[in-house]
DNA sequence: GAGTGGTCTAGACCACGAG
DNA sequence: TCGTGGTCTAGACCACTCA
């Protein structure tokens, strides 16, 4: 095959930006531009472009261009509420925007809640953006019920993960035995690459969060997913959880 | 535009082999034939399949062909060490191929164990493979001294995540006070993306494992490294570790 | 309406895998 | 040695953004 060319090419941009040529929010030349430019066809400097958004220099906004977009720290999520204060900078900045729907539950909700598919669910959804560049989708499901309860309120200083309707549980009664998160990298959904506005090929970072009650009711599922530039998420984890005895010392 | 078709190519060929038309370990058509049957060319074709591989429906090899690899079962990590062996049958289908290195301290992971860069460390290093397709690769520095206390030593059971040495730390009196992980979804650096037999394109699930003793020191640093399509992370939260007195409620 | 990015077609050449 | 996948060039059309 012809060598790969897109590797170079995207050292050489990255380079670029790196050293300054290319500076912070300023829009690059235009595609046809930069492939006669560095000798190149689009397609190729595409591909290559395409690397950089991965790593987060290069936001693309189709019909206006291709912009430096110096990497951006990562914020970090956390289910140790403790840990996320700890970063208010980084939540300062961040707009979100919230709604509540009625919907259907799928099959694999209704496996993970053990309910009948269709059962009516009640969906928060928050999109939290940083100066237009989308960070996160989180979507929240719980019973009706349990939603008539909570009510729709309005929460003071809402969190982009979804997590004050999980801290109204414990202030309503519905105390919480333990949380699993599931984490994996995967391409976005249709819905997930419209709404954090990345491509099919751009990774997520995708959290499902179970919680469930002392008698072992499912009462939340939070899918939550972050752009991959993005995000990030953090645990620590405690050492006494570790189980050494059982081994095999030389 | 064109209307972008890989989409539907892609949803066609999945269809194809989720109802068994293609069934698992079959090999494809050739891109050129199977481009033909659906009335489109190779790039467009090769859009579809990537797509797909993400999904893990597809293996390609080079030079061999694309095959059908029913989406494998995700195989969990957990810094829990008990929650990793409710899950022997996964393990055990896994190959382990470790090695051990003196490498110098880059300058990330210098600042990491504070030490100055170009500090020799030992490098331990694992791929894991099931079946010939990789599924980690987990790198795991300690310094020279302790690498010395522990020998060289062949794990009767090596785990796939490197904490057979993590395990070894306590039997030999260095006590882990804490472990901070980070979780991060990207594209591979070429290293990776090599070990792990994936193209740039696609996403892996990075895990940042940093092990501290009471008195602050970083003993261990490990870079997990799982394809997107056969990693997961998993962990459960303790409620007591949540605090929720200063939230206000309507 | 002009310029930009997103996608598709068409054809070529080369590296790898297997017999 | 042959077939396979991986990459590149060249040119076209359309959708989006913004003045």
């Amino acid at each position: 095959m012809p060598a790969a060319r897109y590797p170079e090419i995207a050292d050489t941009l990255r380079e670029k930006i790196l050293k300054g040529e290319y500076r912070r929010g300023d829009r690059l030349p235009s595609e046809a531009k930069l492939a006669a430019l560095l000798h190149t066809t689009t397609p190729t400097l595409r591909h290559a472009l395409h690397v950089l958004q991965a790593e987060g220099l290069v936001h693309k906004r189709h019909g206006s261009g291709n912009y430096v977009a110096l990497p951006l720290p990562r914020i970090p999520y956390s289910s140790d509420r403790r840990l996320w204060e700890e970063h208010p900078a980084s939540e300062a900045k961040l707009r979100i925007v919230s709604e509540v729907n009625k919907v259907e539950a799928c099959s694999e909700l209704a496996s993970l809640m053990n309910i009948a598919p269709g059962t009516q669910l009640t969906e928060y959804r928050y999109l939290s953006l940083e100066e237009k560049i989308p960070y996160s989708l989180v979507r929240l499901y719980v019973r009706q019920s349990m939603a008539k309860t909570l009510g729709m309120v309005k929460m003071p200083q809402p969190s982009p993960w979804g997590d004050d309707v999980a801290q109204l549980y414990a202030a309503y009664g519905f105390t919480i035995a333990s949380t699993v998160e599931r984490v994996v990298a995967r391409p976005p959904t249709t819905e997930e690459g419209k709404a954090l506005q990345i491509h099919v090929t751009l990774p997520v970072l995708a959290i499902q969060r179970v919680s469930t009650n002392p008698s072992g009711t499912v009462v939340e599922v939070a899918n939550l997913t972050f752009r991959g530039d993005r995000g990030e998420a953090v645990y620590t984890t405690r050492p006494q959880e570790v189980d050494n005895a059982h081994y095999f010392i030389p």
